[in-house]
DNA sequence: GTTGGAACTCATCATCCGTTGAGATCGGAC
DNA sequence: GTCCGATCTCAACGGATGATGAGTTCCAAC
């Protein structure tokens, strides 16, 4: 619960001069709080002084505080270019593609907020839970499962494409919910090796440096 | 935000008849609605109304809420142990043996929904987080890279470890906080095998299926 | 210029929070 | 049978919270 993070007492009365781009800071704001506290543990108040901004403008931009928390939490990447991204390509370097991609989303300081707020929303609350766990399994693992293992069975594809789902999952719980060391602080490199090696055990059986059976 | 949630009013004045067990009903109380709605979104009251009891009577038994927080967070296992039955016996299938102790305590009917419990309250909550960050990473995650990565650089045992941390987060997140199929319904044999493989391949670099280098 | 609306703050509301102290009620020791 | 301590409720406190409405300042269209 904090009482207020960085105070920049910018107060004076009525509108500010020049382009006005308060509303992004509030939410930026938001974003980095809620992320760090939870919903619950984020006070309107606490965001307003972190954005140097009267409490009363929030509302003013978004209603409520259930508002606020929505324009948060607005996902910042389209998944399906993502996923495209990671699909075309060479075959056998699809696993470093997908590490260092799903590393790129979760560690920009564009998109990591953001995905971090929703993460945690997705973790405690069961209705955010369910939206995941449809579009999780309903769209983007059958798509990964018929691009990247298209001459496997489908049922072991499924197996396999859940188990890469769980690996990068724990990177990312372990990371930046626990920030566990030395995962938390790991270096993009090795932690693009790690991964990548693990993804490749999942998908084809064997890590990359290791030779097919 | 629960205003309240069952209800039970039993309220007289002064002392109950018959023996008290108020105490742990409060605790599990207390467990229920940390796990559902994290540290700062259960207030004391609702944690009172859900054991039917005062809200003053927490604060007797439990001083503050943090004392109540800490008195419901509870490892339901013997960590020490498990490590013990891991480390020991045949070097080679530690994974597996890795493996099956990790699903059993999170399977068992016995240990699993505590477990779960557990891992929900860390999940949500910064303060189970560092407890959990502190004991993870300064006693668990040390002995398991000295008895099964003796022979590596201490750097690179540490991080092998953590990646094998991940991998286990998340196999337990995944099927049972998001609920993903094929995961969550995999039958224990296959799951043991896939986890294995996975936790060899960072362990050693190769999956257990994998002649080493 | 004037004016209308958007941006922004101030003062304030009712509510809920964690916590406290005093007092009522019960069980058990003697 | 009395009494003491453990158990439990009541009433209330000061403070923080989400929200509201009126008022102030600025920009831009005309």
């Amino acid at each position: 619960m904090p009482k207020s993070s960085v105070p920049s007492p910018r107060r004076r009365l009525g509108r500010r001069p020049g382009a006005p781009e308060t509303q992004s800071e509030i939410v930026d704001a938001a974003r980095g709080l809620f992320a760090a506290h939870g919903y619950a543990g984020t006070s309107i108040r606490a965001v307003a002084t972190a954005a140097g901004v009267d409490p009363a403008l929030v509302h003013h931009y978004f209603g409520t505080k259930e508002g606020l928390f929505r324009a948060a939490l607005e996902v910042p990447v389209d998944v399906d270019s993502l996923l495209n991204r990671v699909l075309t390509g060479e075959r056998d370097a699809a696993p470093v593609r997908l590490a260092e991609t799903f590393l790129d989303v979760w560690d920009s300081p564009e998109t990591g907020p953001a995905m971090l707020a929703f993460l945690r929303r997705v973790l405690a609350d069961a209705t955010a839970t369910d939206l995941v766990r449809q579009f999780a399994v309903a769209t983007v693992m059958k798509r990964a499962a018929a691009g990247l293992l298209a001459d496997v069975e489908p049922a072991d594809a499924q197996a396999r494409v859940s188990m890469v789902f769980s690996q990068l999952l724990g990177v990312v719980v372990a990371r930046r919910v626990l920030r566990i060391e030395p995962l938390a602080g790991m270096a993009r490199e090795e932690l693009v090796q790690r991964v990548s090696d693990a993804v490749a055990t999942h998908l084809r059986g064997v890590p990359a440096t290791c030779p097919l059976t």
